[in-house]
DNA sequence: GTAAACACTTACCCAGGCGTAACCACTTAC
DNA sequence: GTAAGTGGTTACGCCTGGGTAAGTGTTTAC
């Protein structure tokens, strides 16, 4: 995007994932395919438009499969493409540094964990 | 943030990186430690406003380290902490990641590249 | 005396991302 | 006949993230 960033594929990375529920709905079919109605009960939080807004990009962007089983009513599965699911791995090193930069905020945090407590 | 993403680091990552210049400046920095000005001209399409918000959170989120060098006029420094050296080195795999899936972008593009040139 | 570099801050504005709510079409169950 | 589940779409509105422009205070150079 910016001169700077020509060479590196970050910025691209951050465009698929950009999307406030973007992250939550690659975690959850990265578990398991999912279908419309599951996948808006696991992410209590997002709303029907959201949910098929943030699918529509995934798909256009080759990260998430959708498939349609016809039927009474039709029933639709999401899955992660194999791009989707490489996304989930190379994210994995991102995740482990959120979690240890969870820990040691947690440490150095101006309040103690008794103060919570007490 | 969400119930899903309780046990997942990857948002707490995505949110201390999420801002329009933060990996351009995160990138900038790997290479080097830099000043404001030099920082500017290396992103120019970044604002004054910008840059110093985004390095303001930056340095709150304890990736980026400013030092003032007292003088006439005063100079300050700005580099990367441990911890963001350590979001660089797990970016990367998101950043092979992203430049894979720009090659087959192009390959598999709507519009030949023979289409291009014609 | 004025411009430019140093490193910012402040005030104001706008677009777009996101949210709410309603609507669609079909089927099963009460 | 009405609600609930299947999987969405559409209209409308707000809020915030980012953009523009200008101001701040000191020093050096022309």
């Amino acid at each position: 995007m910016n001169p700077t960033m020509e060479n590196c594929g970050f910025a691209t990375a951050l465009k698929a994932i950009e999307g406030k529920w973007k992250v939550d709905i690659l975690c959850e079919l990265g578990r398991a395919a999912r279908r419309f109605g599951r996948l808006r009960r696991s992410i209590p939080a997002v709303s029907e438009k959201m949910l098929a807004q943030q699918l529509r990009e995934l798909e256009a962007d080759g990260l998430v499969d959708r498939t349609v089983h016809a039927g009474q009513p039709a029933k639709v599965v999401y899955s992660l493409t194999e791009r989707g699911a490489a996304l989930n791995v190379a994210a994995a090193a991102l995740c482990r540094w959120g979690e240890a930069a969870e820990r040691t905020a947690d440490r150095s945090s101006a309040v103690a964990p008794d103060a919570v407590v007490a």
